[in-house]
DNA sequence: CTTGAAATTTAGAATCATTCCAATTCCTGT
DNA sequence: ACAGGAATTGGAATGATTCTAAATTTCAAG
């Protein structure tokens, strides 16, 4: 799993910043969450990333993990008490839930949008995160066969 | 403390509408977590319950705060992985947790905000639940008695 | 008012994601 | 090669929540 230049010296980077080390360990969770932008849970980054020769401990990607979301490479997303997901899009985003598969999709936000939605806070809140997360259905785009009509 | 006929009104319908049954502990738990509302966890509702006269087990605190989700008067508010708070607003609002206190505010949402922030979404989600939720400093100005809950 | 089935309460055990710990191992600079 | 500091690691510990199985309560019927 080879990871562009671009994306490792951002990694390094950022962790630098923060007074961390690039290491193997850190390199390689990195590019698996890159490799496969879903929204993996810490057992799954963790299978991800052994499958690979050698082994990795499930510590090292708890440790991984808080490292990237320390360094801001990376953020947690929670959704009720499930394990904690991860996803490597920077980009200001909300979060989706489809109830009926789990899985998680990315909603780009506008910028006007979040502002507005700060704009709602007394002058005295200074927000530093703000997280907006939805769940609900996905309707599954074309529809052909429904199956709902029984009897 | 002893709970206007309204609310308990409200309480029994709710319960009755999803097949629940009022109780004694329903309704003391009910009643306390309408007293103070600040957006206390489990423990603490269970703390306060249990204060006046006999006691309540944790695990009813537990089962009766999942009975007032389920049935719609309650809300379930969670950062991170922290336990999970309880709040009775029932209107549309987002949450604003002070880094500094780990004290939870409730932040008014106006529908047309609400609005323009599920205007984002592709039509194929369909949102049942919105979350909205800030985390930052929160300044303290006049720090008088605001109609925002606390802790 | 009594009865009985079903719902609720309860104490304690079990679960499970996450954190902690103490012991290696790995770098980096000298 | 060697020291010192970080990072990794397996396993134990934590802590909120859920589960279990037994005791109690509710409520509609009689």
């Amino acid at each position: 799993m080879r990871l562009k230049t671009a994306e490792l010296e951002r990694l390094r980077d950022s962790l630098h910043q923060v007074g961390l080390k690039p290491t193997r360990q850190r390199e390689h969770v990195f590019s698996v969450l890159l490799t496969r932008r879903d929204h993996p849970t810490v057992e799954e980054v963790w299978q991800r990333s052994r499958a690979g020769s050698k082994g990795i401990s499930l510590a090292t990607v708890y440790n991984c993990l808080e490292s990237f979301v320390r360094c801001g490479v990376v953020r947690a997303v929670n959704y009720e008490r499930e394990p904690t997901r991860y996803c490597p899009n920077l980009r200001p985003h909300a979060h989706f839930k489809d109830d009926a598969t789990g899985r998680v999709y990315d909603i780009e936000l506008p910028n006007e949008v979040l502002d507005q939605l700060k704009g709602v806070l007394p002058s005295e809140f200074q927000p530093e995160v703000v997280e907006i997360s939805f769940h609900g259905k996905r309707e599954a785009r074309a529809e052909t066969h429904d199956k709902s009509h029984s009897k």
